[in-house]
DNA sequence: TATGAATGAGGCTTCATTCAT
DNA sequence: GATGAATGAAGCCTCATTCAT
């Protein structure tokens, strides 16, 4: 015998009560694409054809990721490479540097990155095939070696730990997806794009703070 | 008479194909939140009484967002009340209340915010009906006001336009949801909580640079 | 580089390839019923609706062979109980005894028997569900045993050994099955029913043979 | 205005409708193969080769009935040449030369037999064209008449009339069918094949019965 | 002849929403 | 108000068939 919800009861407190059911219960649900008939069409061909490329429609999506990932490696590596041949980089030019190489990214695949950020937010990882995952989680992890390998070369970048470094490179990364999204969707209802500007204050003033002559990271 | 794609094309173009039209279109999917009948079960009702109460599900989910932008307000209220009390707040103080503010924010109601950013990014304000945007974005935009009043409070903040202010308020929000959501994807796969820490880092990073005697911002 | 097949070939061999081709994998394709929505039509009700009442088109299928395994059971007991009140059944009777069970059940419920008929041939078994698989073979397994024991009372019948009995059942059964399968089917091209008929003369022939004095099973 | 099935009922009642349904449409279903290109892999050539030599799948299905239908029908003769060189061959000679046909033909293509089979179960038959159906039931109708001079030729062999001489026909190949379908389905579960034994158990009542003196068919 | 990429009808299943009780 | 059975639109995917090469 199950105890029900009394079948009367003050408007508001029902209200609150299927709110709070709805807020815990959100995030089971996913991030769903267009319809496969929406996209074949964008592509000019029929449904039927995107399945003879891909095994299903979570494994097209999948395959949109990869390529962010590693054109992010590329323009990382060339940055650093570009760093080494200099003698004595600046904190201001190595943070800078990572600015251009994110921003550069945007610019040269918005959607990719708009997508890599729905995964995130969208539930849309859990269900990954372990292979794609590890190979998806191995890049990151190369292109956050990277990074950490640019910034050490900051004179002034002392962290006090393994921890600390990892911490600092999570403010750099969710710095930057956190305002390219907020950007974009004020750019939505605004039509005014602000991201560069934006974006770039966030990095001056990471710069800026580790310029600090007092700064212990 | 329909033009078609060839027959025949080099594979790999005709993925690259299919996956710029997924790419492009991906946005005009939807977040998918679990059935009614989850939710329903959650709250111990049934289905047909959530539509009772809401016209739809789109509806109910528009409904969980208020609540977490007018708690906002309150917490930014009581800080700026707080802070009018005290004579010369530092630039410290003040950015780090405002880290107390959001991150307290987040301790309050996790779900409420996660949810708020899958609106974000899952491109679900677009229909949302005219009134409640405008509500939404009524309650956003008195917010924004709170903290901008509560930053200039600091002596050395000296923004050179009403433009830059609004860069850095970006800024800061955009960093709070960016970093919310890294880690609490890294959180679902590592089982580390280093949510607090590197907000914590963030903040301190910007206070650390208006602090600086040469930031302009 | 697969080698292939030359591509031209007199045209009777190409022929006969892909019939040998099509025999040895014919039976990996399934006996598809109707589209779940044409029974759905047939019940007056909509096709959603089915998904209330079953999990799946197969689990509504498997659903229907239970019953006539049980409906089976029922006669086969109940003829068991009528003939021991006999003293002395005859071979004759209790053969013909057991011709009126089976056709009974074929007058009761033609479809379902035809449905379990299919199963056997349409390669439907092999993914049923372990426990319904259980449950369907443990109650064939008691009808079984109920025609092993009623044949056992014929006086006449002296089977060599357990094996020999269950062949003999088989040859009951699979003759059963057999000829109501060729009668409807041939019932379908001249709308002549000889169905009782034919029947009713193998399970004679069978009598008969057992009656005969030299017959050793 | 259509007129709907109350909105609830007892859920026993409903789930009872639905099964009724589906077993009345049960067989308006078909028999599905494996998917063309499955036939194509095996047979070593592509998809599209098989529409040069068969306009359809179940053009091609059908074709693969008539080989078997030959087949028994050589076999048939060449047992009743056998028997004509015999002086006077004995019911049981007979019977059991009958049995060996069969078994011989089953051994010799099973997959062929078990088509057929199939298309008897699965409704194949409806649609074939009324050319191909003709030819398929001349073949039959032969066959038959062969298997009627044959035993025709035992001496006990007495039938009252035409009828129950076709019934006798019908009773020989249904069991034939019934007990092939009946074991082979028994040994994907068990592995152990027992269709020799079984069969030839059947026949040799078949011959018995015949033997028996007061046997009036 | 042979190929296999492309097509799109068709079938299964889910689930937001309705509505009789 | 509350329920939950019923609905049917919508979306995923399969695969027989076509046809350009």
């Amino acid at each position: 015998m199950i105890i029900r919800n009394p079948r009367s009861k003050d408007k508001n407190i029902r209200i609150g009560e299927i709110q709070a059911a709805a807020k815990k219960s959100f995030f089971q649900g996913e991030f769903q694409g267009p319809p496969i008939e929406e996209i074949a069409k964008k592509a000019g061909i029929s449904k039927g054809t995107i399945y003879l490329y891909f095994e299903s429609k979570y494994d097209l999506y999948i395959s949109l990721m990869m390529p962010v990932t590693e054109e992010l490696g590329r323009r990382l590596r060339m940055f650093e490479k570009n760093l080494n041949k200099k003698q004595l980089p600046t904190v201001d030019e190595i943070i800078m540097g990572l600015f251009d190489v994110y921003y550069g990214l945007y610019k040269y695949d918005p959607e990719g990155l708009r997508i890599f950020q729905a995964f995130q937010v969208g539930n849309l990882f859990s269900n990954i095939p372990e292979e794609t995952r590890e190979r998806l989680e191995g890049e990151a992890r190369k292109n956050r070696r990277i990074v950490q390998r640019i910034i050490s070369k900051a004179k002034k970048f002392a962290p006090r730990n393994e921890h600390k470094i990892n911490e600092f490179l999570d403010v750099i990364w969710g710095s930057f997806i956190g305002i390219m999204q907020l950007e974009e969707s004020k750019f939505l209802s605004t039509q005014k794009d602000h991201l560069e500007g934006t974006m770039r204050l966030a990095f001056s003033l990471i710069a800026k703070a580790l310029s600090s002559s007092s700064f212990k990271c």
